[in-house]
DNA sequence: TTGAAAGCGCTAACAG
DNA sequence: CTGTTAGCGCTTTCAA
């Protein structure tokens, strides 16, 4: 390991000399710049961070815990995040609570150790407030992601809810007459605890219609797809929504298994996969939720800043109705 | 922020002997053992990682560069890599070199700054041996992942040439007379200097079956896909072959559009998409890859250790024969 | 069994 | 303009 110390020593000055140099700070000569450059360079020196964020207590890594690693829209986000920070100098460390509390509170105490400045995670019970005030104490910011469970939270959330009742106003006005929403059920959440909620958007949407409707809880994880297709086939919907991309697939799958047709789909969460198969998505604003998150890590609010990101439902030619 | 200091103070004793407390090292009376995690519990005391490490000189996180954010497969493994790494008591920080030399010295900057253990990255040149040296001097281990291009480092690599073998021989015993392969164009390196090379495996199959073939290569980002369909126009083949999902999703969508049919198809990187639409691809073994990074984490060898992964050929029923 | 002291690598305050 | 000193939070001798 090379330190500031060796450096100082090749250039014949002191640690805090050559620390202010490099760092191109307060008063330093020409020949002394030059030479602790010089030094620093032919050690390969890099400074240490963590000992630098020891003593300025400036701390410039944030934590990311990411519930569910088989959701793809976790990812698709994760490079724009991780560009934005790094252009303000941060650094991105990622966990995975495995839509678990038990995990959840591991991943804060890892993160709380190494003092990040701000911790994002998609809450996956109520129960972990204990943890949160922890991190609070420690002096971290915490936001919640994509799930409004604790009120006193920052908070930015996609639109999920106007997201539904778009897709469920569409397949109406597209003539179905028999809706099935697929939701999320979480294992460790009363579903009326969860903001943004899609099935009020989806019932906004059905109110007054005239047509027939039922919604599924399907969990995240370790879920039984028999549950989802006895549903489909019972119910026989004409139009389906479903909340997650791997829910989606669920439902293609058997829909073509069994040679469905007529039925109209649209899923959350676009991709390029769902392009190519010219099916009908609602699009995540990206933009908008990197900006949030920026705004988050760079400012520190006093009351809880609470932000609700619009979505649009991208309309492609549904291939099951070919 | 709350310190050991704090601890010590609630709990009558001194920071040393509130150490060993906690970490349950030497000899510690069980009074003074129940006091300390008392008041540490009642604190929220979360040890500092970052002042720990400074003084044990014990780095516990790995740093991880990826070369695509655009590639799946990256995302894929991320999970299980981050499993594992939190099993054996490491943290997991991710940084993106999006494929060029310039991002991918700043990411090994900033990832020796945070000094890490290891640095896993996916050479996107081979003039950067420069800063992978300092991070050497510096005590951090360097391995390249899926691209063998600096022969002196740790190297864990999927067996894409054989992969390609596989493909190819598979799609001329299904009669196929005309194979395309779409492989990788790198931009900072000539590709005779990248292995493996699936070009090799897929002429080593070719090599006096009397079929005619051809090879474009195309560039993971920034491309212009009016010369992968033109390729494919002109060359009218009856397989194809691609080296990534994302120029797979492209010839499908040209094939698609201009209604070509009897094209038989095989891309690497397999996924629940390609299963949806009944694809075949080639399957990388996380399994082994997990394990390789794992060993190479907590292990330090000598001589540069070189790992080779087989990978599978998942045939489906090609949509595109229906 | 416990505490005092030193020091990991770095920077900030203060003298010079 | 530069060096000395102290200390961030923690652990590790070493002495008591």
């Amino acid at each position: 390991m090379i330190t500031i110390k060796d450096v100082a020593e090749r250039a014949n000055v002191s640690p805090s000399t050559a620390s202010r140099a490099l760092r191109q700070i307060g008063y330093i000569s020409k020949e002394t710049h030059d030479s602790v450059f010089k030094a620093a360079s032919e050690l390969g020196y890099i400074a240490n961070s963590t000992a630098q964020q020891l003593k300025t207590r400036n701390f410039r890594t944030v934590g990311f815990i990411i519930s569910d690693s088989n959701n793809e829209y976790y990812f698709s986000i994760l490079s724009d995040i991780q560009k934005m920070l790094t252009e303000n100098g941060m650094n991105l460390i990622i966990a995975f609570s495995s839509e678990n509390p038990v995990d959840e509170e591991t991943c804060f105490r890892s993160l709380i150790a190494s003092r990040v400045s701000t911790i994002f995670f998609t809450p996956t019970n109520d129960q972990n407030g204990e943890i949160i005030s922890v991190a609070k104490k420690n002096g971290i910011k915490v936001v919640q992601l994509f799930r409004d469970i604790y009120s006193d939270l920052d908070t930015i959330i996609n639109d999920d809810e106007s997201g539904c009742r778009q897709a469920a106003e569409t397949l109406l006005s597209l003539g179905c007459k028999r809706l099935l929403l697929i939701d999320v059920e979480y294992l460790y959440l009363e579903s009326e605890r969860v903001r943004p909620d899609r099935s009020t958007g989806f019932l906004q949407a059905l109110k007054g219609s005239g047509a027939e409707y039922d919604i599924l809880r399907f969990p995240l994880v370790d879920y039984d797809v028999g549950v989802l297709t006895q549903r489909i086939d019972a119910f026989r919907p004409d139009g389906i929504i479903t909340a997650t991309n791997i829910a989606g697939l669920e439902v293609l799958t058997h829909l073509k298994d069994r040679e469905h047709a007529g039925i109209r789909f649209i899923t959350f969460d676009d991709n390029r996969w769902l392009q190519f198969c010219t099916l009908s998505a609602i699009r995540q604003n990206t933009a908008i939720l990197t900006d949030s998150i920026r705004e988050a890590v760079c400012t520190q609010s006093e009351a809880p800043r609470k932000v609700l990101i619009p979505q649009d439902l991208v309309l492609r030619r549904d291939a099951l109705l070919d």
